[in-house]
DNA sequence: ATCTGTGCAAAATGTTTGCAATACA
DNA sequence: TGTATTGCAAACATTTTGCACAGAT
């Protein structure tokens, strides 16, 4: 039996796995927690080391196996597919957002913006085409780097 | 000597080259008119099999070290990341566009429009930071597939 | 007890690179 | 001629998969 972890994604993700008739393990549990204690973005190899960090020999196969899963339960999305790896990202709890990439010191900046999502959907609506997610990034300078 | 053409996307593609001391060479000339051939996207692999078609045996080695070249001209740009591999797409004399795609039937859909681009410009100035390009892809569910 | 999930190592992909031969300027 | 570019094959990096064993239900 495996200790019951409290967090309300946990619940999700175990629910969801109960759905699917998949089960709960520690690989599974731990590679969860993994991703909750690194806020923000991640990708495969940081979230392997992260995990190893706390002691957890979950291998890159699992982490690889376990994303679908996390995905399919809305707990964590895709972001950014932008550089070598995949980025991923929490969903559950945060609010949506997209991002602005500064293509010369690679700051990325997070924003978010209801007018922005109501005409992303009218838009969509209108080519009777139902959204479900998207992904929006602006590449262009930061303030910073505007100056050189 | 290498048969001149007089398409202006090649014109562009010469004087980029020549203001940065590189070769207008045969395989280079071909990899863009195989890009202009196929309207719309393409992989480096669709684009192989279509210079094949034409008789241009340029390598894929070739393609993905041209490729750069012709983004940096101004030519085309990558559009999208989300599956294997990237997709590119002419970017000059096209309107710029987003896209929606279907999670279902992978139908890619384009679409553009003034308002959306209009709001983002003002968001990013909003955070000081200067847009020079943007990746929109909305994904969803086309007509034919919400039946399903 | 059953059958899914795991780690490992091998395979599969997509992309990049070293090098000797080729061809542009 | 001199040097950038090419094709090839090997190298890479990321992700996927087959298999025998471990472990959840």
């Amino acid at each position: 039996m495996i200790e019951q972890n409290t967090t309300k994604e946990d619940s999700i993700f175990r629910e969801f796995l109960q759905n699917n008739e998949l089960r709960y393990t520690k690989e599974r549990e731990e590679i969860l927690q993994g991703i909750l204690s690194m806020q923000g973005h991640f990708d495969t190899e940081e979230l392997l080391i992260q995990l190893r960090k706390q002691n957890c020999k979950a291998s890159l196969a699992s982490i690889y196996r376990t994303i679908p899963l996390l995905i399919q339960s809305g707990l964590i999305e895709e972001v950014i597919k932008t550089e070598k790896h995949t980025r991923y990202e929490v969903k559950y709890g945060k609010e949506h957002h997209d991002h602005m990439i500064c293509q010369r010191c690679g700051k990325l900046i997070e924003f978010y913006s209801d007018k922005l999502e109501q005409l992303q959907n009218e838009i969509a609506h209108s080519y009777d085409f139902m959204p479900v997610s998207h992904i929006l990034e602006i590449k262009g300078y930061c303030f910073e780097c505007q100056k050189a």
